[in-house]
RNA sequence: GGCCCGUUGGUCAAUCGGUUAAGACGCCUCCCUUUCACGGAGGAAUGAGGGGUUCGAUUCCCCUACGGGCUACCA
């Protein structure tokens, strides 16, 4: 609803972006699981690449090495290719504008941090760890709790701008450890357009002199990213909310760096929230039960393993669809949409400004209607997968999409296929006789024996004989055939579910329903 | 504490100042179904509070409250 004053700025932005290549990028650390709001930011991305015919980029953030996990680019790698939300350029798809891995590019950034001092917007600042947790200290009270390096105190500490140029240059030669910092205006408006909140207003009185390049010589995400985002030439910028009070930085640097009319256009994204309202977390997964990675991620260092979408038997097209509608919606009634579907419709002057709460629930409902949506066909290697890691051999593969066909409208989540088709392969171990026992008696076991001498005597193994059959018998021994219905299926499937019973011994076969149903005939008379 | 963002049923949400305030999830009732589902028909449930502006505010503005984010040589 607040898009719309909005309307006619992004006509302009969409004017003055047509005669230029569309690029987006995506830029994780990997630090470790990619979690929803990730892969959500990943998907407007590669949405809006698509749509207007441009490029995603997948660029890893690796500037932290206190933080890198082996093995979790190549996990984001896995999640995005699961998606099927595939990166034009990237460390592995390669492209011009590499490298795409932030610690091959050192260099680079060292180079504009030196600028940016030349200039008078950076400055070397010497401050050991302990002068600076004292400064903290020193500055603390009741009415700021977290003073910070900035205007009001860098004049105070051990830098470039109180040191004097020849204790500098003793320091810098003798390889004093030393960092880059920003150097924030004292007190100036800063305006940020922002392509789903509109213009936002910053004071810099209230931004610190941020670190640009580290003791180590890596950059920090603020001086990399846009440095990066220049020499990719990314157009369009998309991240979470949480970066928003860091943005004035940015601007600043982009401004400082002369690349202000370079700048993309900025959308900071509403958070993915937990049930509690809070920035949604692996706390919350754990809390609640129910996944937040993608897929499922194992740390090894620290012996940490947290379930996955994917193995919790989400299907990717579900997990595709649930995040798009999470902080945008078309505006229809429509809510189950393809990748491509979705390319097709998604638009930034639709996503929300607020952040949305994860709703499990809702989650799984995405799931099902995509699994009544696709055919057996599709579902086919996935269902494999489950029966196959739970003992269920299957050696027709024919079989098992007409199984799949008659049973998926039950199912909610993949592993439901274990209960729902696991039957028609296996013979049931577990009967649910408890259920029969109640209303069992010298008749029902007649028909019931009688049924086996038809049966083993049928020549045709047709839904229609099975069934005639077996109404005949009833009405012979004078049993109401809806009293033998539940007998028969718990018999055949071991339990009060699945489709048709006629259909389900067609299926398994003349052989297979006669021994289910002598297997239980002596449990229930033992 | 400061700054920034946000606030329509329990949750996701539509609404471009005029509607009986859509729809979906979940919940409840009924129908269909000789099981379980699917499907169908209904139901309960919403504009944070207060001021403006306006003939008329859920919608525009302000204040308050509440929620969230940020406040690292992490991203």
């Amino acid at each position: 609803m607040q898009n719309y004053p909005f309307a006619a700025e992004f006509r302009e932005t969409y004017l003055c972006i047509m005669s230029k290549e569309i690029r987006v990028r995506f830029a994780p650390s990997p630090t470790g699981g990619l979690h929803l709001g990730g892969v959500r930011t990943v998907l407007y991305n590669y949405l809006f690449a698509k749509k207007h015919n441009g490029k995603f980029v997948l660029r890893i953030e690796d500037t932290d090495q206190t933080r890198f996990v082996e093995g979790a680019e190549q996990y984001i790698l896995d999640c995005l290719s699961w998606c099927g939300l595939i990166p034009d350029e990237s460390p592995v798809h390669g492209g011009e504008f590499g490298p795409y891995r932030q610690s091959e590019r050192k260099e680079m950034y060292r180079e504009y941090a030196e600028l940016l001092v030349e200039k008078g917007h950076a400055y070397y600042a010497f401050d050991t760890p302990e002068e600076l947790e004292e400064m903290r200290q020193v500055f603390k009270t009741n009415e700021n709790p977290s003073p910070t390096y900035g205007h009001a105190t860098r004049m105070r500490m051990k830098n470039s701008l109180t040191l004097g140029e020849e204790e500098v240059r003793r320091l810098l030669s003798e390889e004093v450890p030393y960092v880059i910092r920003i150097r924030i205006p004292e007190s100036k408006q800063i305006t940020l357009h922002d392509a789903i909140r509109g213009d936002v207003q910053f004071d810099t009185a209230q931004v610190d002199d941020k670190v640009l390049l580290k003791a180590d010589g890596m950059p920090t995400y603020h001086l990399a990213v846009v440095v990066d985002d220049y020499l990719m030439k990314i157009t369009h910028a998309f991240r979470g909310e949480e970066w928003l009070s860091s943005a004035p930085v940015h601007l600043l640097l982009w401004r400082y760096l002369g690349w202000e009319e370079h700048m993309p256009v900025w959308a900071h994204l509403p958070l993915i929230l937990g049930p509690d309202g809070a920035k949604l977390s692996k706390r919350h997964g754990n809390k609640y039960g129910f996944p937040i990675f993608a897929m499922n991620w194992k740390d090894e260092a620290k012996g940490e393993f947290t379930e996955g979408f994917r193995e919790r038997g989400f299907l990717p097209e579900a997990f595709i669809n649930l995040l798009a509608l999470m902080g945008w919606n078309p505006g229809t009634e429509q809510e189950i949409f393809s990748l491509e579907e979705l390319a097709g419709s998604f638009d930034l002057s639709r996503v929300h400004s607020a952040g949305a709460q994860f709703d499990f629930e809702k989650a799984k409902w995405y799931n099902h209607e995509w699994l009544k949506k696709l055919s057996g066909m599709r579902l086919l290697p996935d269902v494999k997968i489950i029966l196959a890691a739970n003992g269920v051999q299957v050696d027709d593969d024919q079989k098992l999409i007409t199984v799949i066909d008659m049973v998926k409208d039950r199912c909610t989540l993949m592993p439901d296929f274990l209960q729902q088709a696991g039957y028609f392969f296996t013979t049931p171990t577990a009967v649910d006789t408890d259920s029969i026992k109640p209303k069992w008696d010298e008749k029902k076991n007649l028909f019931f024996n009688e049924l086996l001498k038809n049966y083993d005597l049928t020549q045709f193994w047709d839904k229609e004989t099975i069934e005639k059959e077996f109404k005949e018998i009833a009405s012979v021994i004078g049993i109401k055939t809806g009293d033998l219905m539940l007998p028969l299926r718990i018999m055949l499937v071991g339990g009060k579910y699945g489709p048709g019973v006629f259909d389900i011994a067609h299926i398994i076969g003349k052989e297979e329903t006669t021994l289910r149903i002598r297997n239980t005939l002596s449990l229930l008379n033992s």
